[in-house]
DNA sequence: GCCGCTATACCGTCTGGTCGGTATAGTCGA
DNA sequence: TCGACTATACCGACCAGACGGTATAGCGGC
């Protein structure tokens, strides 16, 4: 059984999605969540504590993500990046929704030092070399393409690219 | 001598970046322009428009950056992709007038796609190459990274970036 | 006089947030 | 066990103000 607040912060992810961030409105969201709107002030004192609920919400999932991709790589050299890599292009995501979390971190300042310390704290499991970087903001490239639609990527480029960016996390150069 | 659109146009970009895109109110942006709302709202029929406006501008001035890095550029191979990748890293450039247009292709559906339009105008003076497709994708990376500040980058880690992943370009694989 | 442009006053709506109230369950002393 | 009291969770009417947009008049050059 989900909670309330659980459930708010999965409906104000979908109105986001569905119908762009403007329209995340605190009734627009009480409503979806099929709570009042007291309730929803109640788990969520301001408008801005509830977008930053969506942000750590999509975060510890993506962190989750990561970590469970960690430890299915036997290879340790680059399997941090390789793990980033792969939770950017991952299939099941929706690009929409990636859209919605990435403009609520445009708009809160809050919402984006929280990301910013979850992508600094992935990468610091990488060495200094510079194609692990370089893995990372390709991965970030590709992300950034899928949640605006760019280069119109279907998914066997997104995978040829995926594999050839992998590849650089093989045998790293410094 | 400048006209009151550009003023306004620049004005908004100016609000957007040290406010934030939620301080993007007309009477802002007409007051800072030194034009009155009315004034304004006869250049801009909406703040849609506005939106549009600041983008498109924005775009303009990219693509003649873009333009002219690939006129002195002497090598064909891959020379549109390198134009790409110095743009997306100019230092001149202050990252939060990005992450304000960013914001604002988030945050307005006809934003994001002139944003496409263009991105996908530049990207198709590539060759197939995957390697200029990845070379592009890390150029968005490093530009979004910028935005928000990830990776706590410093222009030398930006400039060795930057070498390295113009090397894929020069003797790019398929 | 006309037209491109500007200025100001004003309006209706939308929205975040407040506030008083309700229901349920738990605590605890007598 | 019972009654007083408290904490948690939730409700929904209401409000103040912000904001986009309109209406209308003014102004200067041709």
């Amino acid at each position: 059984m989900t909670t309330a607040r659980e459930r708010v912060v999965e409906a104000a992810i979908s109105i986001a999605a569905r119908d762009g961030v403007p329209a995340l409105t605190l009734d627009a969201v009480a409503a979806e969540a099929g709570v009042s709107k007291g309730g929803l002030l109640y788990h969520f004192a301001s408008k801005e504590a509830l977008l930053a609920g969506m942000v750590e919400s999509a975060l510890t999932g993506w962190s989750a993500d990561i970590d469970a991709a960690v430890g299915s790589d036997p290879v340790p050299t680059g399997r941090a990046a390789r793990a980033y890599l792969r939770s950017a292009c991952d299939p099941g995501d929706d690009p929409s929704r990636e859209l919605a979390l990435l403009t609520a971190a445009a708009l809160d300042p809050r919402c984006a030092q929280a990301w910013r310390t979850a992508v600094d704290g992935w990468a610091a499991a990488d060495g200094p070399e510079l194609d692990l970087l370089v893995t990372r903001l390709a991965a970030d490239g590709l992300w950034l393409a899928r949640a605006l639609g760019l280069y119109g990527l279907d998914a066997a480029r997104i995978a040829a690219v995926t594999d050839r960016v992998t590849e650089l996390t093989r045998d790293p150069r410094p």
